[in-house]
DNA sequence: CGCGCGATTGATTCGGCTCAATAACTGTGG
DNA sequence: CCACAGTTATTGAGCCGAATCAATCGCGCG
């Protein structure tokens, strides 16, 4: 179970100039630490699940969080990843629509809980907020038409080098070039959208040419623009 | 090339109530008034193009729409349809990109075009419209993100199957219970993701299997039940 | 040391893509 | 109204990527 933790205050948290709220005056801030709470949760433990309701906004104060959705035969498909400063729940407040995927972490996570209302209350009296909320949704919008086409045209070999790719840009790299995550092989499969054996082949192939490396369980990038090239971005 | 014409005063427009503009007040609509545009687009004709800049944003009076994006080898893929009362070209503006797809008639339509200062504005100074805008950029979501764990786990067939039912709830049945749209059978597959072929193959089994039928290029439905069984819809 | 889960490898099958050829359809001009 | 050209739709054959099933390996942990 995830443990309530003493809530921090927003005014002094360390992800706070990275997250939709940066903006926000300190009277704003303080009304939101009166109402929110904060939890702390292990590595594998769900913060949310897909079809429940959202009676507010989950802010991620600090750790990385895997966003699903159940497929329909019943295997997972990782939408999007949240991390420090990142917000989750919200679409579906303001869609008035149930969850629409379930939020694991991927490591020890403290992620706040701000009511429905307080958000309503800001996106009614901050045009500013509303400003950046929507900005944020329309960015979440052409993100999702660029995996939709993704997933749709091209190979699992390139899916897999893209995902990679994104991965870096979600996560970073570490100090000797290797992806900041740590995922099983399965879970970078349900991200890819195939099977577990195929990722295992594809980044046996990636090795081969020299695209990538492992270090352990790590996946180390050796050559950007060659995944890059091979992803087939053109951009 | 597209035609100016005279345009329709917002006030008396019949797709009104079906738009993001449905709870303006007359003033805020008269404004919009006194600088949009209104073009009529022959069947065919390209509205915006992917990668461009959006000064604006577009709202359908009257017709049907494709909003699709170049894939990385060229093949088009359809992300998103646009009829009465739906706007394009919000998501980019909010998000200060390129636009992300391109929007072109299905069939002769009237589009017109507001500023964007027009509608900044509006989110300025009316917060029940920005609220507005945000249920609808956060369903955009969830749409998108059942699209993209559709595309990354159905087959080619289950597929169509969901996108008939998808065209059938955007543009609904006619007396005949034909699909209400003109689509070529390469636009079925650009929607789809798959090769013109296998929509054309995949057509004909649905025929074998009374879940559509033909009449001449229209798509009739049958059976609605057996095809939300086939795309393995659980809700 | 042995259990159990995740990772890996192998063999087989099959869906769906590609290329190629033909048929049906649309619009155009005579 | 017909002939023609250019699409668009359909059908066929062959091939390849990737899913599935099965077995083994490797590692962390009690």
């Amino acid at each position: 179970m995830s443990k309530k933790i003493h809530s921090i205050s927003c005014l002094n948290c360390s992800s706070w100039n990275k997250s939709v709220f940066c903006d926000l005056q300190s009277d704003q801030l303080e009304n939101i630490d009166n109402h929110k709470s904060s939890d702390f949760y292990e590595k594998g433990e769900t913060i949310f699940k897909e079809g429940g309701f959202a009676r507010g906004l989950f802010c991620v104060k600090k750790g990385k969080i895997k966003l699903s959705k159940m497929g329909p035969s019943g295997k997972e498909q990782i939408i999007r990843f949240a991390k420090d400063g990142d917000i989750m729940g919200y679409n579906s407040m303001l869609s008035k629509s149930k969850l629409s995927s379930t939020a694991v972490a991927l490591e020890g996570s403290i992620v706040c809980f701000v009511p429905a209302n307080d958000f309503f209350g800001l996106i009614k009296s901050d045009p500013n907020f509303s400003l950046k909320m929507l900005e944020l949704t329309a960015k979440n919008w052409n993100e999702a038409s660029r995996l939709i086409t993704d997933m749709a045209q091209k190979t699992t070999k390139q899916r897999l080098a893209e995902m990679l790719l994104w991965l870096k840009e979600t996560f970073g790299l570490d100090e000797e070039n290797c992806i900041n995550v740590k995922l099983s092989r399965e879970e970078i499969a349900n991200l890819v959208g195939t099977a577990t054996e195929a990722v295992i082949r594809l980044i046996g192939e990636l090795k081969k040419e020299k695209l990538i490396s492992l270090d352990g369980k790590r996946i180390k990038l050796l050559d950007i623009h060659g995944l890059a090239m091979l992803a087939n971005r053109l951009e």
